[in-house]
DNA sequence: GAGTCTTGGTGACTATGTCACCAAACATTC
DNA sequence: GAATGTTTGGTGACATAGTCACCAAGACTC
């Protein structure tokens, strides 16, 4: 086993399978690559296979007839694409979109041996289970905000999720409004409102929170 | 195996299980029944069981901490909570609540059997991913509605598939903002321009459709 | 028939979304 | 480096939707 078929041991899920699982897991996938804003699956471009991410982050979301778009949830490195399978396996065209947010290096299993997995270990279904389980929560979740909260609670809450890590959020109003839902203007009132505020201030493709304590005040209105 | 223990050939897609995975289904499962406005699942409620719905309508919806409702789907007859046997599979607590919308009689199978099964029978595991495709299908379609379509598309919609059987179709306004997720007072005005336009008629706890055609129109706005 | 609950109505207001623009920043090309 | 096109963001006017604080009529209970 050369390093680049460790990849299994990166999902904490995974790592529990028995050695023949593994191997069959490792014999009968291939590691395939997308670039930066590739788009991975799509109305009418019905995925193949069932993907476990090694490296990068898949964004997905779904455009209305109205032309409106909404970001449903992001696949991180350590998960996998289990909705897509879902709904490979169904009738149904796949209604969202999978675009890869950065370069992504993914484990491709094909549909018959993602059931053949299923069938013969108990920590893959576990894992294949845990991971619907997930997006299932996150959609609710996506039904919840939408419907209910505040857009300034919302909007507030996103930004400190993106500066987690960074002073300085590299984003357009386009986009955050596409996180939300929502129309490009209403994201650029909002933000005035939190410059005014003296909050963030801001520059062409760029949010740069000021005083995090306040939005994050704001995002725990009714969260 | 009496007529009771013939359910499974209600469910098209358990009536290609091998005789074999029909016994243990069979065997291992136990009829339940609940009285109409009963809570099957909740908050706090993990489901032990996963549910094949014999007869009735379970509505699934959520309840937003700021109080406000809003309807996911619904599971007839013929069809199984999946989603919830996802969550009961995972560690999260399962947010959305059932709710016997009539007298419900279902079939109900513990965890360890539904494993057995998904493990043992590939027709098996097609009934469940195509169950899931379903659900999450319907779920992001609540999130386009939600996010994207007018109010008044949407209400003329529900109401046309509300009365596809009856003339008069029993409901309070408040029922209604709850399948939309809005609130009551929005549906009132809403319905009162459907009255003025003469596309309907209201009663205390009912609205006749009077002219379909025009209802329909609306509903095909963006759908 | 007096209370009480459910259901629906209403005005005033706020929040959000839409439309039709404009203008500045930036990139590209010659 | 001037001309041009594209991306990004700003703005006013307006339409739609949600909120709040009430009120009132029907229905149900005692």
């Amino acid at each position: 086993m050369s390093n680049i078929s460790a990849w299994i041991e990166r999902f904490p899920g995974l790592s529990r399978l028995d050695q023949p699982t593994k191997e069959l897991l490792l014999n009968q996938s291939q590691i395939v690559n997308f670039a930066k804003g590739a788009t991975i699956f799509g109305p009418g471009n019905s995925p193949e296979n069932m993907l476990f991410l090694l490296d990068g982050t898949v964004r997905v979301q779904q455009t209305s007839d109205t032309g409106h778009e909404i970001v449903l949830y992001r696949i991180e490195a350590g998960q996998s694409c289990v909705l897509t399978t879902a709904c490979l396996l169904s009738y149904d065209d796949y209604s969202a979109t999978g675009i890869a947010e950065t370069a992504v290096d993914a484990a491709a299993v094909p549909r018959a041996v993602f059931d053949t997995l299923v069938a013969q270990s108990k920590p893959f279904r576990d894992f294949v289970f845990a991971a619907f389980s997930k997006r299932i929560t996150d959609l609710f979740l996506v039904i919840d905000e939408v419907a209910f909260q505040r857009l300034d609670v919302r909007l507030a809450d996103k930004l400190i999720k993106l500066s987690s890590n960074t002073d300085r959020v590299a984003t357009t109003h386009q986009k955050l409004s596409i996180e939300l839902g929502t129309a490009r203007e209403v994201i650029s009132r909002q933000l005035q409102e939190f410059q005014r505020r003296g909050w963030i201030e801001q520059a062409r493709g760029s949010v740069t929170p000021i005083d995090k304590s306040q939005l994050q005040k704001l995002a725990n209105h009714n969260t």
